[in-house]
DNA sequence: AGTGATAAAATGGTCCGACCATTATATGGA
DNA sequence: TCCATATAATGGTCGGACCATTTTATCACT
């Protein structure tokens, strides 16, 4: 007969949940750095021996590493499980990486269907301050500054949809796929037609999200995305995508 | 370039992996009380701090327990030596698990969609295949099998797409949510009419898939997966609905 | 101004000693 | 023998202290 633990009542036990909950509600994210073991005994109240225990434990969990006079990061959950295989996958067969982005592309537009209907004001204020980041990149035509700002926008609507696994496995492809994204970026960029029309459909989804229409933000989302695949299949051809079909979808 | 993983050298980790040793070794069995620490300390000749975070990090393993006042005993069940960062993480947290669920959701309309694009007639055939066995699971009352042809069946179709990400990333998601959806399985076909339309739904996706409309198996999936969420959402915490009620309300 | 070495501060790792809360064991009386 | 109590053993918590390493700030030098 098994009985209930009945024990939570550890100092320590209390004090790594409460770490973890703010791991998984994407507070603290990957590589994150922790408040100092002293700074958690002054925060919480407890002991440093309990802080310690705490963070001994995620560690021992490896949701958390910690360096002697670095400090205690947070480690990446998703990428052992997931995006190191896939990882692997890519090395061995370069061609994946389409594969990669369609999944991508299927993950924001969830995103920004859920970031519609659960962006609080703060979410709202943080993607319109990504969106204009990345608007003033290109008016700039600072490429690697609009390629890091465009990464933010995305990542804002992710986060905006408040569902941490959906947080970490765009994070994590984001993460893999940075390098080649920098270079399709330049290639997209070098169009100012291609580029205009992507501020426009960065903006469609922005309002969207604003609107709280979470089918609008998927249909915007998958315009969006749709037009990036289509582009980068049909480089050296700026035509591929006119902005009709694009508006319209495919 | 991936180095050397350098030396920890940590007290408490050779202090450990001793311990580890004899229980692997079998000097210490199952239930077996080992040495209190102040004992440890003496044989070791290391100080205490050292030696209970030896012992916390077995016990975050799950390798050992201990009570207060009792002693520190080897753990009955040392099988799962190997510790998910991400289940534990999921473990007694419904929110975690309902976000995972959104995101394998999410992708399994991706995954219907493009299989209705790109199944070949083996892929079809396979997808019949794993919808027959799932439904005669079902027939038979047998809710392990079903579970299990369930996650086939499901697997097929993101095979299908022919998208080794897409693949990979439902398979780990699946794997996942492995444990959790056993329980949840029983608790949604314990209803026979649930049962029958889940039975239906699945149906609708192979056909849709099969005639090769993705926008018809999108929705299909897109409403047996809504129709699964809302009624796990009505079995299990009518309370617990909140930000996803709407979400999925649609 | 830029650069590189040096000093200072911050941070995790280790240790000590003490006391508390809980449990196990020994003790003693019925 | 049996049960209640007292005692001892054990893990849990605490505070302080010092060390090793890393990070950051400082400053002299080119």
């Amino acid at each position: 007969m098994q009985l209930k633990p009945i024990k939570p009542s550890k100092i320590s036990d209390a004090i790594s949940e409460q770490l973890k909950e703010l791991i998984r509600s994407g507070t603290l994210k990957p590589g994150d750095r922790l408040p100092s073991e002293r700074e958690l005994v002054d925060q919480l109240g407890v002991s440093r021996p309990s802080v310690r225990e705490a963070l001994l434990k995620l560690e021992a969990r490896g949701m958390v590493t910690s360096r002697q006079g670095g400090g205690t990061y947070v480690a990446d959950v998703l990428a052992p499980s997931i995006v190191n295989p896939l990882a692997d996958l890519l090395r061995d067969n370069p061609d994946a990486i389409s594969d990669v982005l369609e999944c991508r592309h299927g993950l924001e537009e969830l995103a920004a269907s859920y970031a519609a209907l659960r962006a609080t004001a703060d979410d709202r204020e943080l993607i319109q301050e990504k969106f204009h980041a990345l608007a003033d990149a290109n008016a700039a035509r600072d490429l690697e500054r609009a390629a890091t700002a465009d990464a933010a926008f995305h990542m804002a609507i992710a986060e905006a949809s408040h569902n941490f696994a959906l947080v970490h496995i765009t994070r994590s492809l984001f993460d893999l796929l940075s390098t080649q994204m920098l270079s399709n970026w330049e290639r997209l960029m070098m169009n100012p037609k291609t580029c205009e029309e992507i501020h426009d459909q960065h903006q469609y989804i922005f309002e969207a999200i604003v609107s709280g229409d979470p089918d609008m933000a998927r249909n915007a989302a998958h315009t969006h995305l749709s037009y990036i695949g289509r582009s980068l299949r049909g480089l050296g051809e700026p035509d591929a995508g006119d902005r009709r079909r694009a508006a319209l979808g495919d």
